[in-house]
DNA sequence: CATGTTCATCGCAATTCACCGATTAAATTC
DNA sequence: GAATTTAATCGGTGAATTGCGATGAACATG
């Protein structure tokens, strides 16, 4: 993963409504969760939240599941540990960096 | 840390040039290194990266310490920490919730 | 086929962002 | 104190973001 899809993800993530929209997803993720549940937790018009979704699904952070007339929401989790990876990376790099990168022992 | 200020910090990680300029900063740390370095190290105008520098600086990703006419500025490793907490926690708390919650306010 | 439901998408307004050149402020140097 | 250096800030432009209500597509049901 390379500098500009990280900074897209990290914008992805910066706004505080798409934070609480995976953390609602994450709450309720073994049971039925559409759009309108979402909007239904949030004090936001139907088409604002379903812009965020489509920020969230860009950034690969969820995923769409068609399910009769509504759409199911799942977060990704393999996207999660990926940007964790990711986003560790980055923070070691930024730490202090020597001329070569090494796993420094504990 | 809450997801206002989690969600300030990812904004202002949120670009490619503002990652850029803290890998420059680490990759630099022990020497001096001013605006005018990072602006040499980028194709964009002074006024552009002094702009992306007050974002880092304030979402407190970086320090800055005056010495003469310029200023030496400095990742700040105690916040980069902290932020490596608080986003590991993000992950976590994304990561198939149990659905319990503790702390509500009434 | 008509109706109702769900939700993505389409305008549209207001705000913010990214970038630039020009200006200003502060420190140094002559 | 004038000139130089460094860099923050101002003003402006165009693009993107955030929000909304309204429209329309896809599906289910009467």
């Amino acid at each position: 993963m390379q500098d500009d899809d990280i900074a897209n993800i990290m914008r992805a993530l910066g706004h505080p409504v798409r934070l609480s929209i995976l953390r609602f997803l994450a709450s309720q993720q073994q049971r039925e969760c559409c759009c309108g549940d979402v909007t239904e937790s949030l004090p936001l018009a139907q088409s604002t939240v379903s812009q965020h979704i489509k920020v969230l699904l860009d950034a690969g952070l969820i995923e769409r599941k068609p399910h009769g007339t509504r759409n199911r929401y799942m977060i990704r989790q393999d996207r999660l540990a990926e940007l964790g990876t990711a986003f560790g990376g980055l923070i070691d790099g930024l730490n202090l960096r020597a001329p070569h990168k090494e796993t420094e022992p504990a």
